[in-house]
DNA sequence: CAACAAACCGCACGACCGTGCGGTCATATT
DNA sequence: AATATGACCGCACGGTCGTGCGGTTTGTTG
């Protein structure tokens, strides 16, 4: 079994190709959206050969979510592994999901906001990875939150899942408007009131709300 | 100009048929998940026959949306103005709201949820429509909120923009979560986690916090 | 070197899509 | 009574979709 192999490696890469392109697409219009001719004819592929990498549309949609993960846990989760357990790791945490919404890593705003909503009436695979992927992540914002409080850096009364709940939420609507209307709004953006919002309710919870640290 | 016109009678009716049906495909489906041909064979009509009623694909997305404001209205605007105006009227709009999700007056949960993530990033009469629906709920929730704060039952510092922005954010959250999972949480349901964090918003910018109306 | 397999392509299939033409029938208008 | 109009239907069009067959090239393996 060599390391280096031509045939493996060169799909290998054209399914980072078509992958990279079908997350930004799906982004936008959604993975129904998503269609092998489309994905073909802007890569110069032929429709045939893309469907050989994935062998159905809906793996195709499947692989497409595992990508995203890749690029959301890039952008999201690895800067906030960065910091320290604790406040300054929610800090950041919340902080690089914003920077993600904004600076339109996807071009759809962010990819489970735009595919979630598409598929979370859907009975299927597909729905089932978007859910997980979901899951993971609202999961990995309570522990996020549960390792502060276990800092003392929160009350110890604190529901983490509430507060997980609702910083979620926040960012998401900060998301959802600031897609559907333009980049326009320039005094108090979404993103704006969702920071502010979220800091409210960590001052609420810290033990010590003068020292939660700001953006880096 | 005669009152009853059994023609044009007759096209409302088929037109309120088709309509109704089409709000629900397209609160689970999406608009673009709408078809001629398959509403008119659920319906038993013709392809050609509800063209014909329409005009085109884009026109019927657009009555659709108008159709779901009049459902939202109803559901969701009219009971909360059934209320005197003040902070009655703001617990009573966030419960109506909490029931026409969790009720499943679409049955992929709130109509505009879906239709917003769907169009959000793209251009055309249809998204406009959808903006537009969602900035007069916006201003709508904005004006109840401040009709509170001008009875003196908010305080009146308090940032009317911000705290419906916050809101709505922890409502269209329980209804996101809650379509894609199950029904089947049973302690800690996403709508009681909107709620308790929505009365603790309200709690914080009430003047006399213990008189918070309770639903019902 | 032979045998195999993966990465493609060209091409065609059946299904469904939105659209539109031509016609029928019931109802308004004059 | 004559005419115009709106609500339909049957049918066909051009197009796109996912899928799959057959074949060529190219790299891997025994």
């Amino acid at each position: 079994m060599q390391r280096s192999d031509g045939r493996v490696e060169r799909g290998n890469q054209t399914r980072r190709l078509v992958l990279d392109r079908a997350t930004r697409v799906a982004s936008a219009e959604g993975l129904d959206g998503l269609s092998l001719g489309r994905l073909a004819g802007e890569l110069k592929l032929s429709k045939s050969g893309v469907f050989t990498l994935f062998g159905s549309k809906e793996e195709l949609q499947l692989a497409t979510v595992r990508a995203a993960v890749n690029i959301y846990t890039a952008h999201v989760v690895r800067p906030a592994l960065e910091e320290p357990a604790g406040l300054r790791r929610v800090v950041r945490l919340y902080e690089s999901w914003l920077t993600y919404s904004r600076e339109r890593v996807f071009p759809g705003g962010c990819f489970f906001s735009s595919v979630s909503a598409e598929f979370d009436a859907r009975e299927g695979r597909v729905h089932d990875s978007i859910a997980q992927a979901r899951a993971d992540w609202n999961a990995f914002v309570e522990r996020t939150l549960e390792e502060a409080r276990q800092a003392g850096e929160l009350a110890e009364d604190t529901d983490v899942a509430q507060l997980a709940f609702e910083i979620i939420a926040l960012l998401e609507a900060s998301n959802a408007e600031s897609v559907l209307h333009g980049d326009d709004s320039v005094d108090a953006t979404p993103y704006q009131r969702a920071r502010r919002g979220i800091r409210d309710r960590l001052g609420a919870a810290a033990t010590d709300p003068a020292a939660l640290p700001t953006a880096d």
